[in-house]
DNA sequence: CTTGTCATGTTATTCCATATCATATATCCG
DNA sequence: CGGATATATGATATGGAATAACATGACAAG
């Protein structure tokens, strides 16, 4: 995002991908406040862009750039590779999407609008990913940069295990 | 590592990527010990395995699997995919080389034989790569993921920025 | 109208990774 | 030792991720 960013309140900061919730108005209310962020921000939704966006939140699961790029094809849009990673990277550079690197996958955001530092939760049974908030300067990674005169621009946190539901399931 | 862990005292935990270090015995003494954990543990450290291992030493970055498979070629190993990956296997399963995740590569453990949970610093300019240790479950994502009832099994903590002697020339 | 900018489309290529089948080499046991 | 078993390598083929390069269309500013 370039600029009107907001801090997020703290209650809006809570992992979402695991448990239940209302899907449809949860993909709804993120699309309306995509456009209108744009809007604030003179940024450019686009057809592809808004399509991508509403595939990445239709899953709350991280998609290859080709199964996204399948789905484009199937809708009439371009299907060459290019056209889905330039979809992902402008959401993806303006804060509504993330990379899962672990995954080499993409997953929309929890809470666009808001600067942070993702950290995923990524269950290795069922694919589920949650978005948590990462303390990227605390903790023993900032000591240790601080410590050897590195400067952080940018961390990747992502912790693969169970989630609880195929946790209860591995369990029975 | 299957068997014969030990902790490793605190003093050879500081990142040793960044900063000046007779590299030539550093590689030296990396295989020595390399050798004896697999004499110890019976694992087999073959001929491609002990090349591509060395191979990292040498550099203090990361290299990806098919510069690897390059070098195999020319020292007369086999030099399709499989090789590589399969040495990198070995090597990553058994903690004395790991995949940095964000440039889908490889980089020689600082401290094998220990188990622990590495955090690394990447250099964008100039590709080094620092280990450090992770405070995986302490710290936020921790606390989130005890919240969220997620199990951590494994974590992937890759900081990008600016190493000191990059900063350094950037400042100039 | 012209120019510049941004988005989209298409082609081609490069890099990363694995499945599969065949062959060799240890290691174990009778 | 000889044969069974497991492990390691070799080689072929294919699939999946990502980008380079070039062309076209939409649109706003001058
Ligand atoms: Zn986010
Ligand atoms: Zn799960
Ligand atoms: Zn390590
Ligand atoms: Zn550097």
């Amino acid at each position: 995002m370039t600029s009107g960013m907001r801090p997020v309140p703290e209650d809006h900061m809570a992992p979402i991908g695991f448990g239940d919730h209302d899907h449809d108005t949860c993909v709804e209310n993120a699309l309306t406040s995509a456009e209108q962020l744009c809007r604030e921000n003179g940024l450019r939704l686009t057809p592809v862009r808004r399509k991508v966006l509403e595939m990445l939140l239709q899953e709350h699961r991280a998609l290859g750039a080709y199964a996204i790029l399948d789905r484009l094809r199937e809708e009439g849009f371009g299907s060459q590779p290019p056209v889905a990673y330039r979809a992902l990277d402008f959401l993806v550079r303006n804060g509504f999407v993330h990379k899962i690197e672990r995954l080499n996958a993409f997953v929309a955001c929890s809470h666009p609008g808001a600067t942070h530092s993702p950290a995923f939760m990524i269950c290795r049974k069922c694919d589920a990913v949650a978005e948590a908030q990462a303390s990227t300067a605390k903790g023993s990674l900032g000591a240790a940069a601080r410590a050897a005169g590195f400067e952080i621009e940018r961390t990747v946190v992502e912790a693969e295990g169970l989630c609880p539901d195929c946790t209860k399931k591995a369990r029975k």
